[in-house]
RNA sequence: GGUUCCGUGGCCGAGUGGCUAGGCAGAGCUCUGCAAAAGCUCGUACAGCGGUUCGAAUCCGCUCGGAACCUCCA
């Protein structure tokens, strides 16, 4: 909290300083996935975000309830009454019951985010848990005006609601005379008194498999109305920061201040932060377009465009390497650099972890170098501070990572950092990478015998048998690592 | 058509009205049995055309190119 955090809010178009409604307290939001299908990577690019955002909240000092939903209800594929329940299309396919695809998608969800080391959210609720809430809620704006029944179905009266004074369209810069204008011929508007008047309650046709029952026959909530009851029942009527993916701004996030303010009168949300998206040739990865790949499929290369395989951590850091409001491109050239980018990183983690810090009156103060590490720690908390531009950090990490480097490679005495300045370097360099970048070091099998190889290698080396040295260094090579022959010891490391 | 955003060196990707991130690739040097690693040095980019300014890649306008949202979507 001595941090003075700067966020873009997506509703004031500016960068914000970020003072929460009850500090040290933090409430933030996030829109989960809809578990019918494996996430995908461009998923994984905004929950990462919001994971890095959590973590640095938190090492700054803020104790945050990270509220993330799963939506399980089954909404429509389209808009129309006749479109398909996803959910229960997926369970028709497969024979299964709509639960057991939630289940599936559920933990492999889980699954692959821990695989990223995304810390869990403080609460996962889902749609399917919070039903009775949903339809007080259906109840209340109905009492008050802004919704209304039609054929079993409840809509929320965008009109009245903003000739209240609602603005309606605030959020996403659109004006609602343009959007009256402009919407498009969709099945299922009759029922409605304006075609921008969204479901809050939808009739269930007989063949739908997700239903509950409810005072306006068997139904369903519609999609925006989960997030709006769960986050005002885990955060309160308003909150500090609501996130999501770009694509959510409009109209699922619009509609949730319509619902958040037509249900208490207060706009829900104080800090609306939206990721971007992730694009393959300048295309948002999506599903329907096909070019989306899946978090496995990446894991192990098997997948058209792919070259080759890409670890978790590479992934993590290529986006970190990016700020989450711009569009981040996917490509085999960047991720291979990232792949090394991320090593090197890794490998000053599993260094500086063996330098301790040894007092030489003979060794001057390096006063130019102390400021600089100085300047790089106090860097990176001003870019993390600067709305999250994680880009910019990471070159503050990298300059702490060369003097981590000198001072393995001998290169560089501890005593001329002092002891102060030594303890700083190692204690950010390990804290930044692993604690707010969620960074963390991949370790390959079988380190005991790595280190057996290097005792042969020394030996060799000693007595200068040099076809056996090149033998043991091959072998290394085949594991992907590297032997580094420095002139006060010998070491291994992950080939970059 | 409406709303919004973007166009940076070989590649990826930050960015502020003047002090020119970072990663990868490339060149040179130190070190070294050879190599790798590490450190050091180098390359001076901001789509085009106008304008504002002492000064703009950064502000304004236009042109060209690309994207997102307007429909389920992170």
């Amino acid at each position: 909290m001595t941090q003075p955090l700067k966020l873009y809010n997506t509703l004031t178009r500016q960068k914000e300083v970020f003072q929460p409604i009850n500090p040290p307290y933090v409430g933030m939001y996030v829109c989960g996935p809809t578990v019918y299908n494996y996430v995908h990577l461009g998923n994984v690019r905004t929950f990462l975000t919001f994971d890095t955002l959590f973590r640095y909240l938190t090492h700054i000092g803020y104790k945050v309830r990270y509220v993330r939903n799963l939506t399980d209800v089954g909404h429509l594929v389209g808009d129309g009454d006749d479109g398909e329940d996803k959910i229960g299309r997926m369970a028709k396919l497969e024979k299964l019951e709509p639960m057991e695809i939630v289940q599936r998608y559920t933990l492999d969800f889980h699954q692959v985010m821990a695989t990223f080391n995304a810390l869990p959210p403080s609460i996962e609720p889902s749609a399917t848990g919070h039903m009775v809430e949903q339809i007080e809620a259906v109840k209340t704006l109905i009492d008050k005006g802004l919704a209304y029944e039609s054929n079993g179905s409840v809509y929320f009266d965008i009109l009245r609601y903003n000739e209240q004074g609602g603005g309606y369209g605030k959020l996403s810069g659109r004006i609602l005379d343009d959007l009256l204008n402009e919407t498009r011929e969709l099945d299922g508007q009759a029922e409605k008194r304006n075609p921008l008047d969204f479901a809050i309650w939808k009739n269930a046709s007989p063949e739908h498999i997700m239903r509950w029952p409810s005072p306006w026959g068997d139904g369903f909530p519609g999609w925006h109305l989960e997030c709006s009851c769960m986050s005002t029942k885990y955060l309160g009527a308003q909150f500090d920061i609501h996130g999501g993916g770009m694509d959510l701004k409009f109209p699922h996030h619009e509609c949730e201040i319509a619902q958040g303010n037509g249900l208490t009168g207060k706009d829900p949300v104080r800090y609306w932060m939206h990721a971007n998206m992730l694009t393959v040739n300048g295309q948002k990865m999506s599903k329907s377009l096909g070019n989306s790949f899946l978090p496995g499929e990446l894991f192990t290369g098997s997948h058209p465009l792919l070259e080759q395989a890409y670890s978790p951590m590479t992934v993590r850091f290529f986006m970190l390497q990016s700020h989450y409001r711009s569009t981040l491109d996917f490509s085999n050239e960047a991720l291979r650099a990232a792949q090394k980018g991320y090593r090197r990183l890794a490998n000053g983690l599993r260094v500086i972890k063996t330098l301790a810090y040894t007092a030489d009156e003979s060794v001057a103060p390096d006063a130019k170098k102390q400021a600089d590490i100085q300047g790089a720690v106090q860097g990176f908390h001003d870019a993390l501070n600067d709305d999250l531009n994680t880009a910019v950090g990471i070159a503050n990490l990298f300059t702490l990572l060369k003097y981590v480097n000198m001072l393995y490679m001998n290169q560089l005495q501890p005593a001329a950092l002092g002891e102060e300045t030594f303890a700083l370097l190692k204690h950010s360099f390990v804290d930044f990478t692993e604690n707010v970048l969620g960074l963390l070091e991949e370790k390959t099998e079988g380190h005991g015998v790595v280190e057996g190889m290097l005792a042969l290698y020394r030996e060799y080396k000693e007595q200068k048998l040099y076809d056996k040295v090149d033998q043991v260094r091959a072998y290394f090579k085949q594991q992907g690592l590297v032997i580094k022959d420095m002139k006060h010891r010998i070491d291994w490391a992950y080939e970059e």
